[in-house]
Parts: structure tokens; C-alpha cells; sequence
RNA sequence: GUGGGUGUAGCUCAGUUGGUAGAGCCCCGGAUUGUGGAUCCGGUCGUCGUGGGUUCAAGUCCCAUCAUCCACCCCA
């Protein structure tokens, strides 16, 4: 196609019908997190690789082979972000936001990796995510857990979501577990899969996680994390138990829960689901206790999420298909003599209600119009012609159900737009 | 990065052994000169993903390439 330009691979464009749902997903998302005090905070896109070098993992996939990263015009090497949290921890450092003090924030944007592309996976996504930094308990833990809760209901996929929780443990603890599960490994090298056989040396409680029967056999009867927590460790996740089901949160404990990126400690937690193949994460996140003095920060308890709306909309449009209307009013005009006025009426209407006013512009008898008006998903015309006009009156027409039109006078006209139902989406 | 499937109208898709590109939906107009949704009638819409090759002739066969989907990998 000479001429015309293509769409970068992995990129991808959000046309206005699934743009409303977004909309819609995350005035829900943003909502319920604000009712948990956590306030926005808006990060750049754009961060210097090393922050994701040492944050994430310098061996993680992420880092490793997942990133753009290219240099800038001095030489620098930048790097689109992968994630949220190491640019959030940054920002609080760097702004002095930790100092003596607490933070919940969240943000929501662009994350970039550097991967085959497939549905529910492109190399730009969005994400929406929250951390709370210098809050060391479990409960802010269990906390988190039934906000993620709340704002899955809300959306009404509480049912195609579950949880999943495991604790990895403090970084110490994590060392004699790593060496006890090498020794179990090492003998049984020949039953891996090569992937897995490459991690023994790179990070082997990854293959905790290897969905290959073979390995999953050999790992079956692995020693388990939950064995080597410290006392810390085990205190906590246990608290954070005791408060998940006293609150009746629903989760299921999975021992072979671990993270890819290396900054996590203690609470990990993945919200899957099974209607999106192989991306069945949905929402993963978990604490992060060293990662802001890893960063250069004093040392600061940290815990978070990171949400993938694009996989969150796959989920919202398969459970709760619906049309997204344009307008809420539709005004269509006899003729030419009466633009004017039907102009005026729809700012009037503006003015008096919050509702999403269409006039009708461009060629078209009223026939069209009225079809137009159908489209558009408009609960109502407002039809003005040379009566309406010399009668200072607009004629009212209900668009959905059986209603019959009536013309009246434009405060009438008002007061019945007044107590309207507003769409969800011009609110 | 590895393996496989698929690319034909804005969308969903047909297209036989190679022989002048089709349907439905959508959109526009009309039946109804001031009234939508249902029905009927008419109309617009194509570098057959792209580039090369074979052939008298390619949507169809071959090669390459790009995109997309599925699995792996990884993750949200």
C-alpha cells in the first residue's frame, strides 16, 4: 500500500466505541482507589534504564530483553518505562515524599515492553497501578486486597476474577530456601525442561512457576518456601491471613506463586483469570520492602500493584456488552429558517443539564435526521420546525420505549430534561 | 526469541482443477415533500496485505516480507 502508513507493531489505536468503555472502566478503577485515599500521581514515560536496571532486576526478562531502551542525543541510554512502580519510587525519593511520612498513591498510563504481540498482550498497554510506601503491617496488605476486591465487583467481574497469594518471604530467608532447592533440583537436572534447566543458574524459583508436566512432576515434591520463612516472614503473612478471612476475602494460597521482577518480598498476589488464555494475569502486585533503598532512599516499606486495563476491557466487554451512545439529546431541525433557534435551544439545554446535546449539522431532511438521531443512541429528539418556532416550543420525543412525542414550552421542555437519567458515560 | 494458523469492500466472510472479483452487514437515497427502529426497492464501496517469480493468463501456484491470531517464552 503505497502511501499509507501502518500502525507500529504491538502499538495499537483505541477507536471511539471501545474508547467509551476505557472511559467508563476507569472512572470505576480511579474511583474506588480514591475512596481508599490514594491520590494520583502523574510519572513521565521516559526514565534512564538504569533506574529499571536496578529496581526491576538487571536478570530479569523484563529488563533483559523486554525493554526500548536507545540512547539519547548526549549518549544517554533511556528506556520506555516496562512498569510503574521503580518510576513512582523515584519520583517519591527524588521529591523527598518519604520523608517522615506516608504515601498511597496511584497513577495510570502507557507501560512498554518489548514482546510478541498477541491479544491481551502489545508491546503499549495500559496500566493502572497504586503503591503504598512506609507502611510496614499486614494490614495495609489485606487492606489493598479488599480494594482490588471492591473495584473487580464493581466493574461486575468479581466472578471471572480470582486470587492468588503467597508469601516469598524476606530476602534472607529467600537465600537458604534458594539453596535447598538446588539441592533438590540438581539431581533430577535431566527431567527439566531446557528453560528451566537455564534457570537453575539465573533464578531458579522461577521454576516453581513452569507450567511443563515434567517439571511440574519433579517440582510436586520440591522442598517449599513456606518451609524456610523466618519468624518475620511467617508473622506476617499469617497476620495478613487472619485479616483476609476475617474480612471473608475470598483467595486461594498457591506455593508456586512467585514474581518476575526482583523487587519483591513477602505478600505476593495475582488476580487470573481463565477467559484470556495464556494472559490469565490480570493484576499482580505484592510488597517491595527493599526496593526504595535499593533506589537510593532510606529504607521505606513499600507495597503495590500494577493493574492491565487492556486485559481488564477484554474481560468488561465479554462480561457486559453494551452499546455506548454519543448523545443523550438529538435536536433536529425542520429547515434552514429554524437553525438558528434550534442552536440556542441546544445551548439552553447545555446550560440546564449535564446531558450530551447533538444539533443536528449537515444536509438532511428530517427524515434522516431522526435516523441519525436513532444512531447516535439518543434517548431523545427535540424536533424544531416552523410551529415549534412561531410558538416559542420545542416537540419532545422519547427514542427508546413506547412514549408518544409532545410539544411544549422550552421551561417544560427544561424541566423534563432536568429529571432525566443521565448515561453512565456523560456523568 | 521459537513453532504453527490466517490476510479478499469500513466489518464478517465466500471465491471450484489458474480463465474479466461476490454476499450479508454498514452507509447513502427512495417508497413516506415535518418523524427513527421493522419491511421493500435502488445505489456507493476493492491496488485480493506488500514485493518479486512461474504462466498466454495469478485472489488461486512458488519465494520473500509485513501484519494479525494461537501456543511457547514472559508478564499486566
Amino acid at each position: 500500500m503505497a502511501g499509507r502508513y501502518q500502525l507500529v507493531r504491538g502499538m495499537r489505536d483505541i477507536l471511539p466505541d471501545a474508547a467509551a468503555r476505557w472511559r467508563e472502566v476507569e472512572t470505576v478503577v480511579v474511583g474506588v482507589l480514591r475512596r481508599y485515599g490514594y491520590r494520583e500521581i502523574r510519572l513521565p514515560h521516559l526514565e534512564a534504564t538504569e533506574l529499571f536496571s536496578r529496581g526491576v532486576g538487571e536478570a530479569t526478562d523484563l529488563v533483559e530483553k523486554e525493554m526500548y531502551t536507545f540512547p539519547d542525543r548526549r549518549g544517554n541510554s533511556l528506556s520506555l518505562r516496562p512498569e510503574g512502580t521503580a518510576s513512582c519510587a523515584r519520583a517519591c525519593i527524588e521529591n523527598g515524599l518519604l520523608h517522615n511520612q506516608t504515601q498511597k498513591l496511584f497513577y495510570h498510563g502507557s507501560m512498554f515492553r518489548y514482546e510478541r504481540p498477541q491479544k491481551g498482550r502489545t508491546r503499549e498497554h495500559t496500566q493502572i497501578g497504586a503503591e503504598a510506601f512506609g507502611l510496614a503491617g499486614p494490614d495495609v496488605d489485606a487492606e489493598v486486597l479488599a480494594m482490588l476486591g471492591r473495584v473487580f465487583r464493581e466493574l461486575g467481574l468479581a466472578g471471572d476474577i480470582a486470587l492468588e497469594l503467597n508469601s516469598i518471604g524476606s530476602a534472607t530467608s529467600r537465600v537458604g530456601y534458594r539453596q535447598a532447592l538446588l539441592d533438590y533440583l540438581r539431581p533430577h537436572e535431566d527431567s527439566l525442561d531446557v528453560d528451566s534447566r537455564r534457570r537453575l543458574t539465573t533464578n531458579p524459583l522461577r521454576i516453581l512457576d513452569s507450567k511443563v508436566p515434567a517439571t511440574r512432576a519433579v517440582v510436586a515434591d520440591a522442598p517449599r518456601l513456606a518451609d524456610f520463612l523466618d519468624d518475620d516472614s511467617r508473622a506476617h503473612f499469617d497476620g495478613l491471613r487472619r485479616l483476609l478471612d476475617a474480612a471473608g476475602m475470598d483467595y486461594r494460597l498457591n506455593p508456586h506463586l512467585v514474581r518476575g521482577l526482583d523487587y519483591y518480598t513477602h505478600t505476593v498476589f495475582e488476580w487470573t483469570t481463565d477467559a484470556l488464555g495464556a494472559q490469565g494475569a490480570v493484576c499482580s502486585g505484592g510488597r517491595y520492602d527493599g526496593l526504595v533503598e535499593r533506589l537510593g532512599g532510606r529504607p521505606t516499606p513499600g507495597l503495590g500493584f500494577g493493574m492491565g486495563l487492556d486485559r481488564v476491557l477484554l474481560l468488561h466487554e465479554a462480561r457486559h456488552p453494551r452499546r455506548y451512545a454519543q448523545a443523550d439529546v438529538y435536536v433536529a431541525v425542520a429547515a434552514a429558517e429554524q437553525s438558528a433557534y434550534a442552536a440556542a435551544l441546544a445551548e439552553r439545554i447545555r446550560d440546564a443539564t449535564p446531558l450530551r446535546v447533538v444539533l443536528h449539522t449537515g444536509t438532511g431532511g428530517l427524515r434522516s435526521q431522526l435516523k441519525a438521531a436513532d444512531r447516535s443512541g439518543a434517548a431523545w429528539a427535540v424536533i424544531v420546525g416552523e410551529a415549534e418556532l412561531s410558538e416559542n416550543a420545542a416537540t419532545l420525543k422519547p427514542l427508546r420505549g413506547d412514549g408518544a412525542q409532545t410539544t411544549m414550552g422550552l421551561d417544560g421542555l427544561m424541566d423534563a430534561l432536568r429529571t432525566a437519567p443521565v448515561d453512565k458515560e456523560s456523568a
